[in-house]
RNA sequence: GGGCCUAUAGCUCAGCUGUGGUUAGAGCGCGCCCCUGAUAAGGGCGAGGUCAGAGGUUCGACUCCUCUUAGGCCCA
């Protein structure tokens, strides 16, 4: 983002660039937060916490100041990229690549203790030989660099030797016209760890090492280490306890430490870096490839890699990994691997570069000492620099001069020095957002530290998650969060990520826009979070067809409750129909799995069990068989109120369990209930009554549906025959050899044509005989169909020999013409 | 190259979790049919996987181990 803002603005003065970050970042923290209510996520959006406000500026000092107080903080050397021209630092994204002519050298490194090593002990003249782009970072060369595990070989040639990768033998032979070489030896890079070569350049010595970063598809797999010009360097330069030992200045010259060419600007010492390898006898070739090369975006020079005084956390001062490894354990990892992942992360990172060479973020508390140019974190200064950041915010410090900040009776504690100057650094981004635990848990009243959850994509494993344990664990020696969870990532269709390059992306603004966000909602509850998530038309297509159908059910069950009021027309339990007992207890057993399932965090199962539900349990089958009872019955029918009061228990229910999906349809739904809470939001997950859980009946009613299931296909065999149509047409015929199900069949009989939806069921016993062909496991029940006898009411659908019976209604059914008659009274 | 993760029907998920064992389940979609009093709806029936691939352990593996392939996140 000061990139950006830099470049739009070219000369600014950094009070300048960080009013145009702070208008910046205001901009999208305005777009995300109307975003984010746009797709019904619950927050404080009044106040939200933003790092850039003074009061959260604060807490990263208060943070900082504890980390200084407990001495964890300290200053290192450490490569950055540094434009010589501009003298200064530059960020990744300040780094532009393009083309550049490089001098190429093969150097040869003479070993000068091959009688250490059995394998080297007798090769003649030996030497190591490296390839290398930048000749200049020549003179900072500390060690060569091996890999442990490849193959090198010993290549004999003209009275010398020559170690090189075994795999580059051809391209360097090549390279450097050795013509007539012999290999006279292989071995593992490991073998040659801890020798000694001379230096090309100094009077010194160059070590020997192994690092896994070495490749083989250029130079000779023998790398060229200087710890101070490049990160590789460091980082394996660390491990050895090298030096990060720098001959280059701020303007891109050689220090005293190159006396050969002190002064002099590493681009102009290429050549004669050359010469004199030439002169000396190590060069073996030389000459130049065109190459992708860092430039600094500002005035286009290529640039350089420079270890400069950077501020750092230690990681082993105070046991701050130990205890933070210890701490990983303490939190509930969601996914279980979680922990495996930042255990790893925790236990191999480096200290932690806390200095960053920008303006915008916020300020370094320290002050440089005029008299004896030492740098200083004092707490008494940072008290005073906290104080007034909670007023005015980190502009104070580039607004105001050094006094301010700096107490009257301070003195520089090496020289007594009174004159300072402000630090010009400010703090690693990830300080900001890892402090958060202290800026905001803390400081608010209505929140409490350590946190229930931290929830973020899996990549803040090494962000977010990481940062705040180590400040936690190094400012205040506790965990910031009880539980973390992290979600995979959202690719394509294909399971690949998306890029604009690839023209794979699809916005979820966009199908917030096409299909609402309640289906986007839904969408996300649908997937396993836990892994990557798939996204792609069918997907949708998938999803909105679903959201359809859970918005339909409740659209239907709301119309059905039209004359419904829950104050005067609920029915007890105990006077519900079994039907409608049935239906409450697979609503207990859905809300139980469902609260399981929340507590979980396992969002898709609620999705599946919710949707199942609606069309399987619901839609199928007790919505389909209620329609009779609802529309034929009289109004104020017991059976009638019975399923109303049914219907009104499990809309209320499920739009409860469903609010946290899709919070928009569950409301609008919720506004036609008529309940005291005015927003389902407002209500809470209702409790089952217990009586609600029926398993004796369940079972029953598990073989009755076995039986439906089997009517239902004869009924279909019966309808490609053309003997019915609509179910209503038909009578159904079952018989059982099986006492105990005959006895069930005949004790619900009056009912069977109504859960069938059939006009008429006739029971009967078979001869064992007769369903020997049925497969075992299923039930010993033979069904047949043939027409319903009698005529069709007109009112009620069904087939009945009583239709017409009574002369002022021919075309009803006595059951209808009850009903018609007591309402006109 | 390293750490961690994923791979079950067209789609989304079950199953496999330190406890391997009859014909691998569901819903959607699809096909065919019915209905028209949930209608930019509703109902029924049916066809689809041998569990990414290879090898191993075992009497027996989707389930355990190894490798390979494809993909993801984070590093290098």
């Amino acid at each position: 983002m000061e990139a950006v803002v830099s470049r739009a603005a070219a000369s600014a003065n950094p009070l300048e660039i960080r009013r145009l970050c702070h208008d910046y970042a205001m901009k999208y923290v305005n777009i995300q937060r109307e975003q984010f209510k746009r797709l019904g996520v619950t927050g404080d959006w009044d106040s939200p916490y933003l790092t850039l406000s003074p009061g959260y500026e604060a807490g990263i000092l208060t943070a900082f100041r504890a980390l200084v107080a407990r001495g964890l903080i300290y200053k290192g050397l450490k490569p950055v990229h540094w434009c010589t021209s501009c003298r200064t630092a530059l960020a990744e994204a300040e780094v532009e690549y393009e083309d550049r002519t490089s001098h190429t050298v093969y150097v040869r490194f003479p070993l000068l203790d091959q009688e250490k090593k059995e394998v080297v002990k007798s090769l003649e003249n030996p030497s190591i030989l490296i390839w290398t782009t930048t000749p200049w970072t020549l003179p900072g060369n500390l060690a060569v660099c091996l890999h442990p595990d490849y193959d090198y070989v010993a290549l004999a040639h003209n009275g010398e030797t020559f170690i090189i990768a075994k795999a580059m033998v051809d391209a360097v032979a090549k390279d450097c016209n050795l013509d007539d070489y012999r290999i006279v030896k292989e071995f593992k890079g490991r073998e040659l760890e801890g020798l000694h070569c001379s230096h090309p350049l100094l009077n010194k010595q160059s070590l020997v090492i192994l690092g896994e970063h070495v490749t083989l598809d250029q130079g000779t797999g023998c790398v060229h280490t200087a710890p101070g010009h490049g990160n590789d360097d460091y980082v394996v330069g660390t491990k050895y306890g090298l030096p990060v030992f720098v001959p280059v200045d701020g303007e891109g010259c050689f220090t005293n430490d190159f006396p050969l060419m002190e002064g002099m600007l590493v681009w102009d010492t290429n050549v004669p870096i050359i010469n004199y390898l030439k002169e000396k006898k190590l060069l073996v070739k030389n000459g130049v490839l065109v190459h992708s090369y860092p430039h600094c975006w500002r005035c286009h020079n290529p640039i350089i890699f420079r270890a400069t005084e950077q501020l750092f956390m230690s990681l082993d001062q105070n046991q701050v990994r130990q205890r933070a490894i210890k701490a990983i354990d303490e939190v509930q990892w969601i996914p279980r691997w979680g922990r495996d992942r930042i255990n790893n992360m925790v236990e191999m990172r480096p200290d932690w570069c806390l200095s960053r060479q920008r303006c915008w973020g916020v300020p370094i508390p320290a002050v440089t000492c005029s008299g004896c140019n030492a740098s200083l974190l004092e707490l008494a200064v940072i008290d005073r620099v906290i104080e007034q950041v909670r007023e005015q915010g980190t502009d104070v410090w580039y607004r105001e001069p050094v006094e301010r900040f700096v107490p009257d009776d301070f003195r520089c504690p090496h020289c007594e020095g009174k004159e300072f100057t402000k630090e010009n650094d400010i703090l690693d981004v990830w300080f900001d957002s890892g402090a958060s635990h202290i800026a905001v848990l803390e400081a608010r009243d209505d929140l409490n530290c350590p946190a229930d959850l931290y929830l973020e994509g899996s990549d803040q494993h090494r962000g977010w998650f990481q940062s705040s344990l180590l400040v936690s664990i190094g400012a205040r020696d506790r965990v910031p969060y009880r539980a973390v969870l992290t979600h995979g990532f959202t690719l394509d269709e294909k399971g690949e990520a998306m890029s604009k390059s690839k023209g794979n992306v699809v916005s979820p603004l966009d199908i917030v826009d096409d299909l609402g966000a309640d289906v986007l909602r839904l969408w996300v509850a649908s997937e396993d979070y836990r892994n990557d998530m798939k996204l792609s038309h069918e997907i949708l297509e998938r999803i909105a067809d679903a959201y359809r159908r859970i918005r339909n059910t409740f659209k239907f069950v709301l119309g059905n409750l039209n004359d419904f009021d829950p104050k005067l027309h609920t029915v007890s339990y105990a006077q519900l129909e079994e039907l409608d007992q049935w239906a409450l207890h697979q609503l207990a057993i859905l809300a139980e799995k469902i609260y399981r399932a929340y507590q979980a965090f396992e969002f898709h199962k609620v999705y599946h069990l919710t949707y199942t539900f609606c069309v399987v349990q619901m839609s199928a089958f007790y919505l389909d068989v209620l329609k009779d009872r609802l529309y034929t019955s009289e109004k104020n029918d017991t059976t009638r109120r019975a399923s109303q009061t049914t219907l009104h228990y499990i809309l209320n229910a499920l739009l409860r369990l469903l609010a946290p999906i899709i919070p928009f349809t569950t409301d609008e739904a919720w506004g036609f209930l008529n309940e005291a809470e005015p927003s389902v939001h407002l209500a809470e997950f209702s409790t089952i009554p217990a009586e609600w859980k029926n398993e004796p009946l369940a079972q029953r009613w598990e073989t009755l549906l076995t039986i439906r299931s089997e009517a239902c296909k004869a009924l279909e065999t019966a309808r490609r025959d053309k003997v019915i149509g609509h179910s209503l047409d038909a009578e159904v015929l079952i018989k059982t050899p099986n006492e105990k199900l005959y006895d069930l069949l005949c004790r619900y009989l009056p009912q069977l044509p109504t859960l069938f939806i059939v006009s008429s069921c006739v029971v009967a016993k078979a001869a064992v005989s007769d369903t020997q062909e049925v497969a075992e496991g299923q039930l010993p029940v033979l069904v047949s169909i043939k027409p319903a006898p009698g005529t069709k009411c007109e009112r009620c659908w069904k087939f009945g020999i009583d239709v017409g019976s009574q002369k002022d209604h021919p075309s009803l059914c006595q059951r209808c013409v009850d009903v018609v008659r007591r309402n006109k009274q």
